[in-house]
DNA sequence: AACAGAATCAACCGCGTTCAG
DNA sequence: TCTGAACGCGGTTGATTCTGT
């Protein structure tokens, strides 16, 4: 059995005060990131490692961008999920400045919509053919686009009735390999910082080769990468 | 102005993976 | 090779803010 990561007696939990966020942040200016497990007692703060390594990740780090998602950004994050799927850390590490907590949250709460008033189904990017009813017409629509909501959203059945049986963008791009679909031919050259589209690719390839996920799904014929 | 519901996002939780001993 | 601790990730929650009535 796994042992908490922290004493949970000892250690604050909830949002940041501006005194940890200052320790946080003087404390791996001097040291550096290292052992997140010992930074909090290091540091003076009673959190967990765990709790360090997010907020610094996620919103201290000084490279940060925050802000509004710029258009390219966008098209890059869609791009790259129905490459990749919700792997948001392969995801975010495209996007200079970007967190993959900030992707995941930016996915959930405006991408996912924009797909599905587009008519594609965010799940696997391909053209859902279900009529789409503006929010206003459509009560029972109406949490289904919040990050909470996508535990009601499940069971919200026609926008995945037509590929209920796949998981997950990544998963549908396997059944493109299968189907000999036409290629992806993504331009994902929009600010890389970090290695290169093989890359991304190398990534995908090793995650399939990891996966042995049996699919069984009727493919629809379009996968949609619009941008 | 007050309220309700929706949207946003920081933070937590739990699991899989990695790695050192 | 095995085991356990730590890390990293994705999913989820819940507090706060926004928007419409």
């Amino acid at each position: 059995m796994r042992k908490p990561c922290c004493d949970k007696q000892d250690t604050n939990k909830g949002a940041w005060s501006k005194q940890e966020d200052q320790k946080l942040i003087d404390y791996i200016r001097k040291h550096g990131e290292g052992c997140w497990r010992t930074i909090p007692h290091a540091a003076g703060l009673l959190r967990c490692g765990k709790s360090c390594r997010l907020r610094w990740i996620n919103y201290l780090r000084p490279d940060l961008k925050r802000g509004n998602f710029a258009e390219d950004e966008e098209d890059l994050i869609i791009k790259l999920h129905a490459l990749l799927g919700n792997r948001w850390s392969l995801i975010a590490g495209r996007l200079p400045g970007r967190t993959d907590n900030e992707v995941k949250n930016y996915w959930n709460s405006h991408l996912r919509r924009k797909l599905i008033s587009k008519g594609i189904d965010p799940n696997n990017h391909r053209l859902s053919h279900i009529n789409i009813v503006p929010r206003s017409q459509n009560p029972n629509a109406s949490a289904s686009a919040t990050s909470s909501g996508l535990k009601t959203q499940k069971p919200e059945k026609s926008q995945v009735e037509n590929c209920d049986q796949v998981s997950d963008a990544g998963s549908c791009l396997e059944d493109e390999n299968s189907c000999g679909l036409p290629d992806l031919n993504l331009d994902l050259m929009i600010g890389m910082p970090s290695p290169s589209l093989a890359n991304v690719e190398e990534e995908k390839k090793q995650f399939e080769s990891n996966t042995s996920r049996e699919l069984d799904f009727t493919p629809s014929p379009t996968l949609v990468l619009f941008g």
